[in-house]
DNA sequence: ATTTGTGAAGGGTTTCACAGCG
DNA sequence: CGCTGTGAAACCCTTCACAAAT
């Protein structure tokens, strides 16, 4: 068995001919054509589409290509459509349910939020180690005890884990994750986890994000000695 | 006033000749080396520090080349000394103060975070529109009230902002933070925001990385009705 | 003998610019 | 005339493979 850290998905998109990077920015589209339909607004161009997503309209319109050809020339997209069309994509007309393993401030935060509840994702279950923890509400769910994550994992057939728990813990939820039947992992703990191939991990981290700024923060600072 | 949407910072990193790929990798490649070191790890070579930090070998030491030629040939590379390289490149050497708007559970969590605190950033303040929420104190800083938000901005020097608001409020809190000398914001609100040039954005979105997960969720369960 | 540093090759992504369609 | 869809070019990033160094 191949144990890969942090396994990517680069060459999955393949089949469908729908690259990573264009993956990637499809469920801001969705975001920006959902409040659009709100609006009451029935098309859209790629000119205001792309600057409300905050990407070139040369970018957007080849990333809509390889959805099909749903634009009409001289007139734009129609926007109820597009959400039909790029939620199909996604695989967001599907059910998907995920379990939160940590209930600390991140835990609640991320139970809490909007976007868990709409669009597919149903909160199957959410565990902490914590016995103290354990029967508080949350979000309209009960908090059980990391003793039943396989029984929960199993009776709602989750796809999707979310690890919120400290760094030292989440390798260790992550096999168990993996082991009861995951295959999607969403990590918030500031480790690299090891997964077996076909596994699927996206990080998301604090402090390499502020590290990041802090790059390019750093040369702002440096404006001016250019060259000659 | 050109305002750019989410205004990236693409060829920032040419003057340097560090790729804006490279930086987003070495600060894990700083964890992994900051975890070696306090295991008394003294050296280490590019196929065990790769492994640990998810990337091939040959990425990784393309990566460190861009900053020098630090390694041992048949050795490989000095932990500690590699650290202080990484720490200096990021910029982490320098201190930098942050404020953070919105101490809702996501607010908390953030300001709670031990990534926050150590390497060179400080929480220079935490406020919060809900007056209810002002004066309470959270990891040993005290929130104020979000009509503070500039004083303590010109008061600390931040050049950071992270905004943990709900979407409605973040473009608005984006604005202030702008218009009060912040040139990085870290946005952790679902919508894309408007910046003038010159002000870098990094955007963390829990719904869009669940949908990407999803993606890749749904072309598993089509396996095996392949070709022709 | 071992491991780095790096040209060169290979893939993938973005941008350009315009043909094609409504 | 306006806007989409798309080859072609340009750019960036990754991977390979090996010479150079210890």
């Amino acid at each position: 068995m191949t144990m890969t850290r942090q396994a990517a998905a680069p060459r999955s998109a393949r089949r469908t001919g729908i690259s990573e990077a264009t993956v990637a920015r499809l469920p801001v589209y969705l975001r920006v054509l959902t409040s659009l339909a709100e609006s009451g607004v029935a098309t859209v161009s790629s000119d205001v589409l792309a600057g409300a997503a905050g990407v070139g309209p040369a970018k957007l319109r080849k990333d809509l290509s390889h959805l099909g050809s749903y634009g009409t020339r001289g007139v734009g997209y129609d926007v109820e459509f597009l959400v039909y069309q790029i939620s199909r994509v996604l695989g967001l007309t599907q059910h998907y349910s995920i379990v939160i393993v940590g209930v600390g401030n991140l835990g609640q935060a991320l139970a809490g939020y909007g976007g868990f509840g709409t669009r597919g994702f149903r909160v199957a279950g959410l565990v902490d180690a914590d016995r103290s923890r354990v029967g508080s509400v949350i979000a309209g769910v009960e908090v059980k005890h990391v003793d039943e994550l396989e029984r929960i994992i199993a009776d709602d057939a989750v796809s999707i884990g979310v690890i919120a728990t400290p760094a030292s813990a989440a390798q260790d939820v992550c096999d168990r994750l993996v082991e009861a039947g995951v295959t999607s992992v969403l990590n918030f703990a500031p480790v690299v986890l090891a997964v077996p191939d076909g596994v699927d991990v996206r990080k998301v981290d604090l402090s390499i994000e502020l590290q990041i700024l802090a790059f390019h923060e750093q040369r702002k600072s440096l404006v001016g000695q250019g060259a000659s």
